[in-house]
DNA sequence: AGCCAGGCCCAAC
DNA sequence: GTTGGGCATGGC
C-alpha cells in the first residue's frame, strides 16, 4: 500500500512498488518531460506543471496539492495498477523478454491526455525521438496556453484543438513540423467538429471502434493509431510495430522482415492483454543497448 | 556528410 | 488488397 502525506505544496509517496522515474519518463511514449540535474523531471501534463523525483524508494510530487494527486498523478502515474505481476506473467514467456523487463522494470505506462497523445504521436511519424520532442515543445511554446513561470523556465499547456483547427498549415512553419502540419491542422479540425467528444468516449469503447475512428483522423495510421490506444486509453493489448519492435520481431522472434500481421499474431498469443506493455519493455530495451547511453542509476 | 527516424498517403497495380 | 515512391526536417 502507498502512504500518502501531503506538506508544504508537496505530495510525498512511499511504498510505491515498480516505479523508476527514467524508465518511465525516458522510454518514447511522452515527450514533455525533462531530466533535471538531480536526476528528477520536470514538465507539463494536463495543463499542470510539476516536478517529479525519487529519493530512497520515496516518490515525491513537487509543487503538487493533494487534491491534484487525486484529480490528475495518481492515474497519470498509473500507480493503481499491480506491475509485479504483469512482470512474472510476461517474464514467463521467454529469457528475451524477461531480459528487457530485467533492464526497464521500473517503467509505466503513462495514462496520458488523448489529445495530446494523438497530435504527438502524429508528429512521430518517420521522426526521431529527440526531434519529436523539440516538434511538441515548439508547438506549445507557439500555440499553448502560457501556465507562467515554473523553475526558471516559462511552461505552456498542450494546444486545444480549436485553437490548431484555425490555422493554415503554414503558419505552423515557425514549428518545424515538415510535412506533418498538414496532418496537424487536418486532424484538429476533425476533432474541434465535436469538441472532443468522440475522441474522449473511445476510453470507453472497444479497440477495434477506437481503432477505425483513429485510422479514419489524418495522418494516423496502424502504428500511431496503436500508440494511442496504449498511451492514453488504457488498450494494453494494443501492439505498435515502428522500426525498432520490427527489427526486435525480426531478430529475437525470428519473424520475417515486414510480415506485420504475423507480428501482431505473435504479439496477441505470447503477451495477450499485455501486449503493448511488453512491446514498451522491449522498444526501450532495444534502444538502450543501440544508443549506450550514459549510467543512470537510481532508486 | 550522409543516414535515418516510434510511418502515412496516394497512385499504380 | 497490396506495394512502393515520396515526403520535410534535423539529430547523430
Amino acid at each position: 500500500m502507498i502512504k500518502i502525506t501531503e506538506e508544504n505544496n508537496r505530495v510525498i509517496l512511499e511504498g510505491v512498488k515498480d516505479l523508476q522515474l527514467d524508465h518511465t519518463f525516458d522510454n518514447g511514449q511522452c515527450f514533455r518531460w525533462y531530466r533535471e540535474e538531480d536526476g528528477s523531471y520536470t514538465g507539463v501534463a494536463f495543463g499542470r506543471a510539476a516536478n517529479i523525483g525519487c529519493i530512497d524508494g520515496t516518490i515525491l510530487l513537487n509543487d503538487v496539492s493533494l487534491k491534484d494527486y487525486y484529480e490528475i498523478w495518481k492515474d497519470y502515474l498509473d500507480l493503481e495498477r499491480d506491475y509485479g505481476e504483469i512482470k512474472r506473467k510476461l517474464s514467463e514467456q521467454d529469457p528475451d523478454m524477461e531480459k528487457a523487463i530485467g533492464y526497464g522494470h521500473g517503467m509505466r505506462i503513462l495514462q496520458q491526455d488523448k489529445w495530446e497523445t494523438l497530435i504527438s504521436f502524429i508528429l512521430s511519424q518517420n521522426n526521431n525521438i529527440a526531434r519529436i520532442r523539440n516538434c511538441v515543445e515548439g508547438l506549445c511554446t507557439a500555440h499553448g496556453k502560457p501556465l507562467g513561470k515554473y523553475r526558471g523556465k516559462m511552461q505552456y499547456a498542450f494546444p486545444r484543438a480549436e485553437d490548431l483547427a484555425k490555422l493554415r498549415p503554414q503558419e505552423l512553419e515557425p514549428c518545424r513540423l515538415g510535412y506533418r502540419a498538414n496532418y496537424i491542422v487536418e486532424t484538429a479540425k476533425q476533432i474541434a467538429a465535436d469538441d472532443g467528444r468522440t475522441l474522449e468516449s473511445l476510453g470507453k469503447a472497444s479497440a477495434k471502434e477506437a481503432y477505425e475512428y483513429l485510422l479514419s483522423l489524418s495522418g494516423v495510421g496502424p502504428k500511431v493509431a496503436n500508440c494511442i490506444m496504449l498511451f492514453s486509453m488504457e488498450k494494453y493489448d494494443s501492439f505498435p510495430l515502428d522500426v525498432w519492435i520490427k527489427r526486435v520481431m525480426n531478430q529475437v522472434y525470428h519473424i520475417e522482415e515486414g510480415n506485420v500481421k504475423k507480428m501482431q499474431e505473435y504479439a496477441t498469443e505470447h503477451f495477450g492483454a499485455y501486449g503493448g506493455i511488453a512491446q514498451q519493455y522491449l522498444f526501450y530495451y532495444a534502444r538502450e543497448i543501440n544508443s549506450r547511453r550514459r549510467d543512470r542509476s537510481e532508486c
